[in-house]
DNA sequence: GTTGGCATGTAACTGGTTACATGATTAG
DNA sequence: CTAATCATGTAACCAGTTACATGCCAAC
């Protein structure tokens, strides 16, 4: 069987429509509170990958009208669960890549003096803070709730995420205990 | 004054010519060993953005040639300064975000077999592992260096990159461990 | 003498976002 | 009745990367 080479976001959509979502709209809102925090997408681009998705015979499209309003129903076919394994099995792992203003501000924060400095890791530290909390109380739950349907990789995610993110907080939280007492670079 | 209101990558090379890089390669290789972890940067945006800084007058370009290779040596003026600093001090925090498929096929690790969930994580982990050693060996001894001139800031930067590594691997280990015991989802 | 690093720049492309455009259904 | 949400799609734009193009200088 050939290979199918896909890119990220179409397995990312490959993988909701395993695990229940059936429209463009179900896909992204799954996306929004799931893997938004390390795989964000838009509207823009799943309908035209779900078309794309339709045309290389990875998922079939049926009519799913709710009333006289439109609706697509989409199907993840053999050909594209295989393709989905695949990738999950696939041993090269892409470096990971983020950017974060916030870390670049923090680089150079030699330039300013020491009072904005400690506001600055302040800043870092709550905006820590809020994600963690978010994380805990609106992610986790809802992943939980799938985890008792036997689908446990969710959780196991939000839980990293949540969990690195409290660890980012007191790691900046200490950093600024230290700054507090050592009046670093004033 | 007027606010300047410029993008990240500006603000990365104007705090680059402060530490010392003068000209755009020398940015774009300083840029390479500290700031590539969060904000990475390729000279195709180096040379089109110092070109852009000069007209705004945020920086001066003088020429630098060494022999008959041509070189500019760029220098951030006073009006550059001040958007910097104004940068560094402004409250708002762009929410920050990252993308990384080796999660998002942690996420969907539900539709393989044990085994495979089992080497998707041992991967995983030895990829935080190898980024940790990378971070600890290459990178913070550089960091450390500069912290002696008194720039401290790109030591707590490479140390908080180096630790948050550090974390993922251990907690992607306490995972491969209550896997490797519970036989989850065989 | 030849390889690797220094040095600058542009063109084409890719991946992704925001804004636009439209309309139905449902919950308050 | 009206606001929020469901639902689909396109067009324009933006940020960033890769590839191309060129050539000098230093080290081995």
């Amino acid at each position: 069987m050939l290979a199918i080479k896909l890119k990220p976001p179409a397995y990312l959509m490959l993988g909701m429509l395993r695990l229940g979502a059936s429209s463009g709209y179900a896909i992204k809102k799954a996306a929004d509170v799931s893997t938004r925090f390390f795989w964000p997408t838009s509207l823009a681009q799943v309908y035209p990958e779900l078309a794309r998705l339709e045309r290389e015979g990875l998922v079939t499209r049926r009519d799913d009208a709710h009333g006289a309003r439109a609706r697509s129903a989409y199907q993840i076919t053999e050909r594209g669960e295989a393709a989905l394994l695949a990738w999950l099995r696939s041993t090269h792992e892409a470096p990971l890549q983020f950017r974060d203003e916030g870390v670049l501000r923090l680089f150079l924060a030699d330039a300013i003096p020491y009072a904005d400095q400690l506001a600055l890791v302040r800043r870092l530290r709550s905006r820590a803070h809020a994600a963690t909390v978010h994380m805990r109380s609106e992610i986790v739950p809802l992943a939980d709730a799938l985890a008792e349907g036997g689908t446990r990789y969710p959780a196991v995610v939000a839980r990293l995420g949540a969990d690195t993110y409290a660890y980012a907080e007191r790691w900046l939280g200490r950093l600024e205990a230290e700054l507090g007492g050592e009046r670093l670079n004033d």
